[in-house]
DNA sequence: AGTATGACGTTTT
DNA sequence: AAAAACGCCATAC
């Protein structure tokens, strides 16, 4: 059973917004993952429903939705427009992707550690 | 209310 | 190493 606090969605909400300020803060040619995005904002095993909010408000809050890929280095999209464009959108920003959507976390991934001391 | 689905992640084959 | 099986939680129908 999960120990953890049960908590809600809607745009509105605190875990919502958290996950929003996160996203924003990632640097250019840095790159995050849905899990660790989910952690930042404490929920962790909340990895979907970052996905979820960056589907339905990515454009909204103008977030770069294309630095949020999944745990294991790869872009996270079902093959097609939305692939190509993340595809494009990162290597326009200088992370290196390979034509699977392969990235090196080792390089590439984003590191709070020592910027954001509490968490 | 119950089922299927998804821009996930971890564990097991 | 790669794929499938699970677990998770919010949405869509």
């Amino acid at each position: 059973m999960p120990p953890w606090p049960r908590s809600t969605k809607t745009a509105a909400d605190p875990f919502c917004a958290s996950v929003r300020e996160w996203i924003a803060l990632i640097p250019v040619g840095k790159v995050a993952t849905y899990g660790q995005i989910a952690h930042l904002a404490g929920k962790p095993w909340g990895a979907r429903q970052v996905s979820w909010i960056l589907h339905s408000q990515s454009v909204k809050y103008q977030l770069p939705w294309q630095r949020v890929i999944g745990a294991k280095g790869r872009i996270s999209l079902p093959p097609g427009n939305g692939f190509v464009e993340q595809r494009r959108l990162l290597r326009h920003e200088g992370v290196k992707v390979d034509d699977r959507g392969r990235i090196d976390l080792k390089i590439y991934r984003w590191s709070t550690e020592g910027e954001f001391p509490a968490r």
